[in-house]
DNA sequence: CAGTTATTTGGTACTTTTGCCAAATTGCCA
DNA sequence: TGGCAATTTGGCAAAAGTACCAAATAACTG
């Protein structure tokens, strides 16, 4: 059954692997309203300009973003409008906890 | 800024890395409608015991998922309702991708 | 209490991810 | 064409994640 599971639920394992990382989700935050180059984004987050554009590759790969180039710069923008409503989503279950306590959601017995 | 950038974005990523593995995507849509046991689920996964346990064990520390002991086996549930009200929100992202170029909202001019 | 069952924890090996440096590539401009 | 600027790619090392086995723990049962 291992490789049923898998097949059924890695891609979207991989789409959470894509927004599991701090560098990752602050490029999609800030290329929402506007694009930034690599350079813009790695002096931002103060990381080595190489390892910025890994990161973007990985989530170009995943066709979150996209790159535009102009001259010799390549300024990244969204390429999934709705990931914003996706993350607001996820912004609401992370809060949840105290929600859910107020409409008794929480397991009634649950070993500490 | 790395620091900032950390702090901001550190604990929403690794809820995201919770949700970035084949087998607890498994387990959180599994235990939704009904309770199943480490050994149940392992089995149901084919690996092994501990290794379902340790899964089992990392959303529990996120509070994704708690655990109710009857005799000396562990029944896993939900804790989180909203979860999937969130998961639903992800694959409709993850979807996205044709709706969006129906939409047109795909970046005028994306290198290749 | 001793044995059994279910789970957790510790240890180890393997794989993947991340980040930097250096080198290669791409495209502009003089 | 040669040099420059921006990005990407390759290589390596450190860190994190995953999976198994074996041992420890917890709780029931005779």
């Amino acid at each position: 059954m291992n490789r049923k599971i898998t097949s059924q639920y890695q891609a979207e394992a991989e789409i959470f692997k894509a927004l599991s990382h701090p560098t990752r989700l602050f490029i999609l935050h800030t290329i929402k309203e506007k694009s930034y180059s690599v350079s813009q984004l790695a002096k931002m987050v103060g990381i080595d300009i190489s390892t910025m554009s890994k990161h973007l590759d990985l989530l170009k790969r995943y066709k979150l973003i996209g790159g535009i180039k102009e001259r010799n710069t390549v300024y990244y923008q969204l390429t999934i409008p709705c990931l914003f409503d996706f993350i607001r989503c996820a912004r609401k279950m992370i809060d949840c906890s105290p929600e859910c306590q107020q409409l008794q959601c929480v397991p009634k017995k649950l070993n500490q």
